[in-house]
DNA sequence: TTCATTTGGTTGCAAATGCAACCAAAACAA
DNA sequence: TTGTTTTGGTTGCATTTGCAACCAAATGAA
C-alpha cells in the first residue's frame, strides 16, 4: 500500500476541487438567471421522480450525503412550495414516505435543459468521448 | 462543436460531484477531530505563506474563487485569531494588503499533516500513479 | 479641472448550514 | 412484560453564506 503523497496527487486533488467550485458556479448562476431554484431542489425531485413510490427521508439524505436536519428543512421549502408531499409511513410510524407531486415533476422538466446546457458547456465539450470515459471510470475508483 | 449530452458525460459529471462531496467530509471532520479550523482556512493561510509580500484581498479571492464579501468576512475571522494581519496598501488608497503572521504559518504546519493525509486515503491511495497522472490532465482541461 | 464610472472592500439583513439536544416509535434484551 | 438502546426525524441556536446596498479611492472622459 502506497503511503506517500507525491505532487501529482496533490495537483490532481486541487483541480479537482476547483473544477467543482467553477461548475458549482456555473450551474447555480445559470438556473438563477433562469429564475430557477437552487441544484439541491433538483437532486432531490430527481431522486424521487425515479421513484413510483416515493422515498424515506434517510434514504434521501443517504443518496444525496445530505445531513438528517439538513435535509429536513431543505424538504420543508419543497414542501411549502408544493413540489414534494410527506405522507406519514406505513410500515415505521416514526417515519414518512416522501413523494414528488405534478408540479414538482414540472419544476424537473423546467430546469433539466438548463442543467443539462452547462454539463455540456463544462464537460462535455471540453473533452473527447474517449476522455470523458476515462475521467468517468477514474472518478468511479474514487466512489465510496 | 459537439453539443449532445451523453449518458457518460452526465455520468461522469455526477461522479465528480460525489467524489467532492466525500472529500469535502472527510476532510472536514479529519479537521475537526484534530481540533483544527475549516478547510478555507488552510486555503488562505497557504496563498498567503508563498508570497513574502502578502497579497491584495482581491488577489485572495481570485484565486480561491470567493465572493469579495465572503472573503472580508472570512479575513475577518483570521485576523481575530491573529493569523493574518491586514495593512492598509501602500499602492491603492482603497485596498489592503493581507499577510500571514508567524502562528498562521505555525497554524499551516499543524493542518497540513491532517489533510495530506486525507488527500492520500482518499485519492493517492486508491489509483496508481499513472492513473493519477491521467487524471491531473483531464481536470486540467476543465479548468477556467 | 470637474463629473461620471469602475474597483476594492465593508456592512445589514435574509436564507442556509452545522451542532447538539430532543422526541417518539422501533428494535433488542432480560 | 419492562427497561434500554437505536433509529428516523424535528427544532433552537450559533455560525456561515448570499445578496444588495453602500462608501471611498481610483480611473476615465469632457
Amino acid at each position: 500500500m502506497n503511503t506517500t503523497l507525491t505532487e501529482q496527487t496533490i495537483a490532481a486533488w486541487a483541480r479537482l476541487l476547483r473544477v467543482h467550485t467553477q461548475w458549482q458556479e456555473q450551474v447555480q448562476s445559470a438556473l438563477k438567471a433562469a429564475d430557477l431554484p437552487p441544484l439541491a431542489w433538483y437532486d432531490v425531485l430527481l431522486e424521487l421522480h425515479r421513484k413510483r413510490h416515493g422515498l424515506r427521508q434517510y434514504e434521501i439524505g443517504e443518496r444525496m450525503l445530505l445531513p438528517k436536519h439538513n435535509l429536513s428543512r431543505l424538504l420543508d421549502r419543497l414542501e411549502k412550495e408544493a413540489l414534494v408531499t410527506r405522507r406519514t409511513s406505513p410500515e415505521d410510524g416514526r417515519g414518512n414516505r416522501v413523494l414528488i407531486t405534478r408540479s414538482g415533476r414540472r419544476l424537473l422538466q423546467r430546469m433539466w435543459p438548463v442543467y443539462g446546457r452547462v454539463i455540456q458547456e463544462c464537460l462535455g465539450q471540453r473533452l473527447t468521448a474517449a476522455e470523458v470515459t476515462t475521467l468517468a471510470k477514474l472518478l468511479d475508483k474514487l466512489q465510496q
